[in-house]
DNA sequence: CTAAGGACCTGTCGGC
DNA sequence: TGCCGACAGGTCCTTA
């Protein structure tokens, strides 16, 4: 469900929820994430005041004294704001209790999600190899050029490998590319370097305007306010295959690379 | 080291 | 209506 912008608003979303509330228990139904839960979070959390809500990438840390809770919402994973005693579903499988009487409830179907630990002064391994921040000025260019070099891997996969930079997920790698007239086929390493730039430039104009929109709601995403996603309108290639082209007219084509669904313009895109 | 594929899990949709 | 395969917003891990 979520890349970066759907990240980041959810994040907003609970933001002002959690900001200084007090917890009062955290309910784990279903320990079996990607990564189990680890056993003694409860005892590590409870009582315990959220200093800060915050985002790395596409993990949510939600900061006590003693540490951080690391939150992975995975392909299907959401959260929301709800009033203590919800009747939880199927997929319900955590919730956050604070003493102003709502809770934050995780809900993910697949379970590829996670809800790590983070002790206070150290980094967890999965966050230790992130690359940069796609809105940050340490990704430009430049940057992006010298993970280009010599790789012959596709641009499109390149770009989604959180190594080289987080946030960037199938949705917003398919329009970025498209957005810098780049073939998501092409090998990254034979890429000028002005046009890695123009890339670089696209990936953070195409997820600012999508966090400005609040996301991308494709099924049933929304925010922790509980609104969904505005920025499908604005997509020009992702879920359009065999339509016409923005630009051109020319029906766009699909193919599979590293095993996602890649649209493009083959008139367009180079 | 790189690149490619499998793995994890459930729900939904299209085709027969 | 029912069954089956393909596919879905992620990304780590194994294999070659």
């Amino acid at each position: 469900m979520p890349e970066l912008p759907e990240v980041e608003t959810s994040r907003a979303g609970i933001a002002p929820h959690l900001d200084g509330q007090r917890i009062r228990r955290l309910v784990v139904r279903q320990p079996r994430l990607r990564w189990p839960v680890p056993a003694e979070l409860a005892a590590r959390v409870e009582g315990e005041r959220i200093l800060a809500v915050e985002r790395r990438g596409k993990y949510i840390l939600i900061r006590i004294a003693t540490g951080s809770m690391l939150l992975h919402l995975g392909m299907s994973g959401s959260v929301r704001i709800l009033p203590l005693g919800a009747a939880p579903g199927k997929h319900d499988h955590v919730d956050l209790e604070l003493d102003s009487g709502k809770m934050l409830r995780l809900t993910d179907p697949r379970r590829f999600g996670a809800l790590l630990w983070q002790a206070q002064g150290e980094q967890h391994a999965l966050l230790a190899s992130l690359g940069p921040e796609p809105l940050s000025d340490a990704f430009d260019g430049d940057y992006l050029a010298r993970c280009c070099q010599g790789r012959r891997s596709a641009i499109k996969s390149l770009i989604m490998d959180s190594h080289v930079v987080v946030g960037v997920g199938n949705i917003y790698a398919n329009e970025a590319l498209f957005l810098a007239g780049i073939d998501p086929r092409r090998a990254a390493g034979r890429i000028s370097k002005a046009r890695l730039g123009t890339l670089a430039a696209t990936i953070k104009d195409v997820l600012a305007r999508a966090i400005a929109q609040g996301g991308t709601t494709l099924r049933d995403f929304v925010g922790g306010d509980g609104k969904p996603g505005y920025f499908k309108q604005q997509l020009h290639v992702y879920g359009r295959a065999g339509e016409p082209c923005d630009s051109c007219g020319s029906i766009l084509k699909e193919v599979r690379l590293g095993q996602r669904s890649t649209v493009y313009c083959a008139a367009c895109q180079r």
